[in-house]
DNA sequence: GTCTATACTTCGATAGAC
DNA sequence: GTCTATCGAAGTATAGAC
């Protein structure tokens, strides 16, 4: 069985996301996109008619891709607040490239990309509140989270910043 | 004595880091910020050349900003945790305006702003070491802070997100 | 479904009057 | 020190051939 090749329409959107996390919304402009994904510029606005309804597909798949990664970190192995940290540095996923891309899209005052990320937010911190069984808990880890992936997008990240983090979760019996 | 009128070099900074923080870097043109300083773009391009000399003044001028807050944040009447963490929600502050405009910039791929703002971490950072004779639990409360600055600019800030913070190390006898 | 050609707009920057 | 006029490049989008 060979390799099912990735559509156009995916490639343009990975596209568009590479583009905003590496370069931002700047550079990430049509023809840019077009050209990444290999594509002539009319190519591209033959699958969307324009840039915004790119963020508007983008959005779409970003959503989908936060369902199954809700479920993962629910029954996690190594238990929900693991996997939200491990996660919270940039791995390289196309989760968390969508995620950066459309905080990338929110800071241009889009509402739809807020509450995008308002949404998948809400189903981290349910996770977290249900396993901690502790608001205030949740919360900071939620935050902590969010540093991470702060540092990690804004080129401030530390080597050892995991390791600090768990060191204090295990003083307040977390890990 | 009548209040100092804030020069034509000023007013055009302030308009470009409102610009980057309220709109992002794509709204953030040399049309638009010599509209909200009420200049022609020609009088725009006589005090900056170029629009990376925009940047880089911006930076300059943060940097001086950086300076005093860390001085601040030493001596602060309630401690250096209870400064940072406060001064890590949007108080509409000039420095805090000019602090996320350097953001939006180094998200754009400047090392110049990347720069910046490793250097304010870093200033920072070593105070809460200093305060707290703890690296593990500096670094933390600095992703902490990071965290509260990044929802607060991506429009997902909670009101009651210090509260949580501020229980939780008071858990770690920080508080 | 993808391409080329083209129209229109906005951007950054220069030149020169006042 | 500030303005208007203008340029070339780049941006989004449309039309129509293949």
């Amino acid at each position: 069985m060979v390799a099912t090749e990735r559509s156009t329409h995916d490639r343009l959107l990975d596209a568009f996301e590479t583009l905003l996390v590496t370069a931002g919304s700047r550079a990430a402009t049509l023809d840019a996109v077009a050209a990444m994904a290999e594509v002539s510029k009319g190519g591209l606005l033959y699958h969307f008619h324009s840039k915004d309804e790119l963020v508007e597909a983008m959005l779409t798949r970003l959503r989908e891709q936060g369902a199954a990664d809700a479920a993962k970190m629910r029954t996690a192995s190594n238990g929900p607040v693991e996997f939200y940290l491990a996660t919270s540095m940039n791995t390289g996923s196309a989760f968390d490239r969508a995620l950066i891309a459309a905080a990338r899209i929110a800071q241009e005052n889009d509402s739809r990309a807020s509450a995008a990320l308002a949404d998948l937010r809400e189903g981290w911190i349910a996770v977290l509140r249900e396993h901690l069984g502790d608001e205030s808990l949740a919360r900071t880890i939620q935050l902590i989270g969010d540093g991470l992936y702060f540092d990690d997008t804004t080129g401030l990240s530390e080597k050892n910043a995991l390791k600090h983090v768990r060191d204090v979760l295990r003083r307040l019996d977390v890990l």
